[in-house]
DNA sequence: TCGCAAGTGAGAATCATTGTCATGACCCGA
DNA sequence: TCGGGTCATGACAATGATTCTCACTTGCGA
């Protein structure tokens, strides 16, 4: 097993966990590059990868794919949650699932000789502003 | 809304129905073309593309994303389910979520003022045999 | 059978993501 | 406080899946 990988701390992770932050939406590693840029930081768009690629592995940020397979990062609560997704707008309400559904996962997993078992559960939807415009 | 777009039936397709139909697992659209080129099958890989995209539209085939984002394809049964995958070997088992879970993620969205919802619920983990490897 | 619209295929184009590698910045010990 | 080794960074190239283009072929109705 490998250590957590400590990242050193840098001003170019703390501008890119900023910028993460500052929104409640789930936004693209491109997203948030031109984010940067426009806020004058200087940030490299590999820079941003690396720093949204240690900070999912270590779970401080949530990742997902939209429907065009494009990683969509969102700064989150600690613990296990599932989300309700905007598919206009891409705004994101953090939900906790029934800890039914958790464990009938694993007793499905574990009938079929799975093991190492994760598992996504998101939930897709128009918002009420996007469905009104 | 569009009409079902309906497709002029061709020998391309045939085949790429054919080799989707023939295997368990989930194939992605390079590897259904890999496969058909090495059974003798001339088919494009702008068709393949095409075609999987069409299916997937109209619900023959469903579609997943791995965790690199590669799209993959599986003809499935009919209705609504949902599955669980290698990640080693890309092995699926149909499975039927508990009622509780459709209908919770329905009540959730409509909470939240969402409509038009769909959800996704995979649950990934290593077969036994990958494990045994 | 004829003609046209839809389907096809080869390759180019696109786009997100990752690799490369020289340069620069952090941290620790002296 | 200073110096050096190490890790992070950034510009750019490379990769790889997917989509686009466009000339050619083919299915199907008249």
């Amino acid at each position: 097993m490998t250590s957590p990988t400590r990242r050193r701390p840098t001003r170019q992770q703390a501008a890119v966990t900023a910028a993460l932050a500052d929104g409640q939406d789930f936004s693209s590693a491109q997203e948030l590059h031109a984010r940067l840029r426009a806020a004058g930081e200087t940030v490299g768009l590999a820079t941003v990868y690396r720093t949204l690629t240690g900070m999912a592995e270590s779970g401080e940020v949530d990742v997902l794919r939209t429907d065009d397979g494009e990683a969509v990062y969102r700064m989150c609560s600690t613990g296990h949650h599932h989300h309700l997704v905007c598919r206009e707008c891409g705004r994101a309400v953090e939900i906790e699932g029934p800890s039914a559904v958790e464990r009938w996962t694993d007793q499905v997993a574990e009938k079929h000789g799975f093991t190492q078992v994760s598992h996504t559960l998101e939930i897709f939807g128009t918002c009420a502003d996007c469905a009104r415009g």
